[in-house]
DNA sequence: GAAGATAATTATGTCTTACAAAACGCAAAA
DNA sequence: TTTTGCGTTTTGTAAGACATAATTATCTTC
């Protein structure tokens, strides 16, 4: 048996809790027998009893599911299947200060790549009131040397409306998630030395390509405008 | 009283189970004690004194912050505070035949988005082994017409390998989590009818690219790629 | 006195029983 | 017919017991 086999033989031995495995078992029966939203789920004791474990065990596993968004349950009733919300999953175990390093820098790319590949979203679904919205925004855009904290501010209500415009709300939400956690990578010195801020493409810029201009344009515009943030990445 | 704000007021009845409300005390304990990796938290019993609940509700709250990686438990030892894969927890909720179609759709726009995205990652991190081996894998690239199932396992690979270059391992998770769901979203008939491939910019092309082009010129090859699907989205 | 075996201790994991609380159905009363 | 109330069902919470694992202390043996 070479080292590889023993591994796999070793990594193969159940370690997992009794809830963990009446919780898989759940999940595959959901999956199996080809249930929907709104379709029933056994009740707490018929399951503990063809499981052959107690109900608080039953108990236990369930109320994950139920934290998942992927079952609901109510008194009398019982248990029913729902669609669960991925990003308001995400969100409970996403804690800045919790987070190793290495995802921090992770997600700080990831949202940079976001918004650079979300060019030809926007080009195909931005409407003439989403370009009027944009320029209102952009009309108040406050000077480099004016207030940090107004700074941030309207950079996440521009930003925010360029995600609002794709028309993906899964992105708009990941973008709402990810908000507080910029703020904290900036703060945290994990991406080196803030570089003095120049200006690249402006907002106002990305507004008048989005206007005018073509998705690859945007995705250049786009990329520019994020120059600082990459410079920071790549020294 | 106007009626929005009954409507508020009305909202503001608490209807969460005590599960939750522990859950949230719990991981708001671990945040404003400004506990790191590896800190120990207090015992299931003293927690279930001190909040004036049940060792058994205390339990469930825990054991939900364990599925999500928050804490790790061991027998005599306690509870310790452990840092969260968040794809992980993403995983255990994705099951494609659940998901409500918008979200998939969303899904499925971005992947696209972060392959486009990705081309500046790649451009800074790509090394001269990369490029050898995807021109390994572009080698024996198949025809359009040859068996579907290795084709599919073929553009896996290769695309896998793209998400690798990026260095960012929470994107490559990422890529391997939604795998799966293309596959169902491509066959759900989500998008509308599949429309003649035509090829567009190659494998071979992007290599290319990576080796002798400039990020721009990578993001409009992936941005051609990917025409086909592009093509089921906004059509 | 040191090393190893053994027992005690402690915290989590599981089971059981009991009761509270909500939601539903049905029947009785207005 | 509508409403009110009661009984039933199922989830939600509590409490106590024991099993299990890991750590610590103690004892035995040399």
């Amino acid at each position: 048996m070479n080292l590889p086999d023993v591994k796999t033989a070793l990594q193969a031995i159940d370690n997992s809790s009794l809830v963990e495995k009446v919780e898989e078992q759940l999940v595959d029966y959901l999956v199996k027998n080809n249930l929907k939203a709104g379709d029933p789920i056994p009740k707490e004791l018929e399951l503990a009893s063809s499981l052959g474990v107690s109900r608080t065990v039953v108990r236990e596993a369930m109320s994950r599911l139920r934290m998942l968004g992927l079952i609901e349950t109510k008194k009398k009733k019982g248990g029913v299947l729902a669609t669960p919300d991925l990003i308001g999953t995400l969100e409970k175990s996403l804690i800045p200060r919790i987070m190793d390093e290495a995802t921090l820098r992770d997600l700080f790319e990831f949202r940079l790549v976001l918004e650079i590949g979300m060019a030809d979203l926007i080009m195909a679904r931005v409407t003439p009131d989403d370009i009027q919205e944009l320029k209102k925004i952009v009309e108040i855009e406050p000077d480099l040397s004016e207030d940090l904290h107004f700074n941030i501010e309207h950079e996440t209500r521009f930003h925010g409306k360029l995600y609002e415009i794709t028309g993906n709300s899964t992105l708009k939400k990941f973008q709402k998630l990810l908000l507080p956690l910029f703020d904290y990578v900036h703060r945290s010195g994990l991406l080196g030395k803030q570089v003095p801020k120049t200006k690249y493409v402006s907002h106002k810029g990305i507004v008048q390509t989005i206007e005018h201009g073509s998705p690859e344009m945007l995705r250049n515009a786009m990329r520019n405008h994020l120059e600082n943030h990459f410079i920071r990445l790549f020294s």
